[in-house]
DNA sequence: TGCCCGATTAACT
DNA sequence: GTTAATCGGGCAA
């Protein structure tokens, strides 16, 4: 059985837990699959909405680790990061893509295609395909609906340049499942 | 207050 | 390759 991730797990630096959480299983009410691609944030990273302080958009990012900062993009779409780090740090990793393993119906449903390449191939998509709204921010990633376990399988993790921002592009903080078919773009 | 831009996506040409 | 959809934050006035 996986061994699932309690909260001390993300009780560390973002640059730690964001590849740790490559090949980890990521589950909303029972739907979702194995985490493809994730970017990390720090608050002292001119691209992390924490950089400027803290609002009511951003106040989750700046509590304790393990809970779910779930923010409006483009005044369209949601997309999720899981909070890491001391309090206070506000880092944050982004849930980018996954490969679907579970609810594979409820995704299609969701997202209104068949194609398993396009459900979770996205920050925007992984919400969609999840059920994922502001109404989980904030909420507690050990605990219902969030279910999160630990990879049980070695993998390769690759590292890139983030996408969609114009700031700190140079840094490589984007990491991914080498050679998936399920990640948003190639590396 | 008003204006611009963004951790995006889908539907265009 | 370009563009619309749509809204909160940041900054100028």
């Amino acid at each position: 059985m996986p061994r699932r991730i309690g909260r001390s797990f993300f009780r560390r630096s973002v640059h730690e837990v964001a590849p740790d959480l490559i090949g980890a299983t990521l589950l909303v009410a029972g739907v979702g699959g194995r985490i493809v691609e994730v970017e990390a944030y720090h608050h002292t990273d001119p691209a992390a909405h924490s950089f400027r302080g803290r609002t009511a958009r951003n106040a989750v990012m700046f509590g304790p680790p393990g809970y779910a900062y779930v923010y409006r993009s483009y005044g369209i779409h949601w997309c999720v990061n899981f909070v890491c780090e001391p309090k206070g740090s506000a880092a944050a990793v982004l849930i980018r893509a996954l490969e679907p393993l579970a609810g594979l119906g409820a995704m299609r449903r969701r997202r209104g295609t068949d194609e398993a390449r396009l459900l979770c191939a996205g920050p925007g998509r992984v919400c969609e395909a999840l059920g994922i709204t502001a109404a989980h921010n904030g909420m507690a990633l050990d605990k219902p609906p969030f279910e999160i376990f630990a990879r049980t399988e070695a993998r390769e993790v690759v590292a890139g340049p983030r996408i969609g921002i114009t700031k700190a592009i140079d840094k490589p903080w984007r990491y991914g499942l080498k050679g998936s078919r399920f990640l948003s773009k190639p590396f």
